[in-house]
DNA sequence: GTCTATATAAGGATAGAC
DNA sequence: GTCTATCCTTATATAGAC
């Protein structure tokens, strides 16, 4: 399963998570898949065919970790579910490093390039309702549009903790506390209202 | 007070607002600040140079308009206060903007560079104890771990919101709604425990 | 499909005149 | 201090053999 196109899109993700989307050399990426740079430009025409096929791959494996639990697994209660999958963008692992850096680089350059901004803003809307349907097992009382909001804060709250994290500047299980706190401060407020 | 200097560096600002601190060409800034390449490098050495000067130029701006607050005014109530503070990183004025998307732009190059990390973590540090000082003046009685907690909560919020904002998915109107609300959801919070 | 070799362009940087 | 002209490196991209 291993062909030779996924082979260079998986070293094109490592390599963005390393250098950044902006940072991408060809004839590094050439070395890193072990092909050359003109194999790269036959399977994906130019550049921007590269970033596109890379950044819909990377797309793909994260929605797999993200709905990845088990079906053998007993379910979890709502409060615990909506933690384990805001918490599962805080690992330390290869393939959430490299989705998380690759989704920073895709925030960051769409802030100067309008052709990202559509496929960013509909992720965006998803996952922030994602998020909302969950608190909305929590809370069940809760109105609509007040979930919907407390699911956009907690989803951007989770790209700027990340940012600080992959910066460098923030603690991974610091980054999680912060997390598991921020919904308590949701959950708070809604029970409030 | 225009000097040669401020007249690049302003310019720089402009164009990093516009095409980020990768996207920056020096041939494009000679333009826009309407004088040629040589004098760029006689006066700032290199294009890492013109980085290094143009981020601390824009920091020093950012410094001016949070602390600015005119001496006459009469003081805001602590809450009122905390709002205010928070929501000037929200604002559509092109120097708002521009420390904005220099401050992501900052955020996402030290993903991958080293060097800028301990600038961005010293101000991150600073921001997120100015903010948790302004939540104990509403909430006196918050122990101090949890009113950091929350500092660092909003702040890394608002970075998060500021670059959905500048990417085009978020309109300023609703960021500051987000914002207002966030602060409620930590005050529902600190009241809790 | 895959490689090697090379054309072409872009951008950073410098030299030297004024 | 400032400009013009130009060099040199780095990257993208293509051509053509296998």
């Amino acid at each position: 399963m291993a062909t030779r196109t996924t082979q260079i899109l998986e070293a094109a993700a490592r390599l963005i998570a390393r250098r950044g989307v902006r940072g991408l050399r060809v004839e590094e990426l050439a070395t890193e898949a072990g092909v050359s740079t003109g194999l790269i430009y036959y399977h994906f025409k130019d550049r921007t065919g590269i970033l596109r096929h890379t950044l819909e791959f990377i797309n793909d494996r994260a929605e797999r970790y993200t709905t990845g639990r088990a079906a053998d697994a007993e379910p979890l209660a709502p409060r615990a579910e909506l933690e384990e999958i805001l918490l599962l963008e805080l690992q330390d692992t290869p393939e959430v490093r490299e989705n998380s850096a690759a989704w920073g680089e895709l925030r960051a350059s769409a802030v100067f390039d309008q052709v990202l901004r559509e496929d960013l803003a509909r992720a965006t809307l998803v996952w922030g309702q994602e998020v909302a349907a969950l608190l909305g097992h929590v809370q069940p009382m809760a109105p609509a549009p007040a979930l919907a909001a407390a699911g956009e804060r907690l989803t951007a709250l989770l790209e700027g903790l990340s940012m600080r994290w992959l910066s460098g500047g923030l603690d991974l299980g610091h980054a999680r506390d912060l997390t598991r706190g921020a919904i308590d401060a949701e959950l708070a407020r809604l029970q409030g209202k």
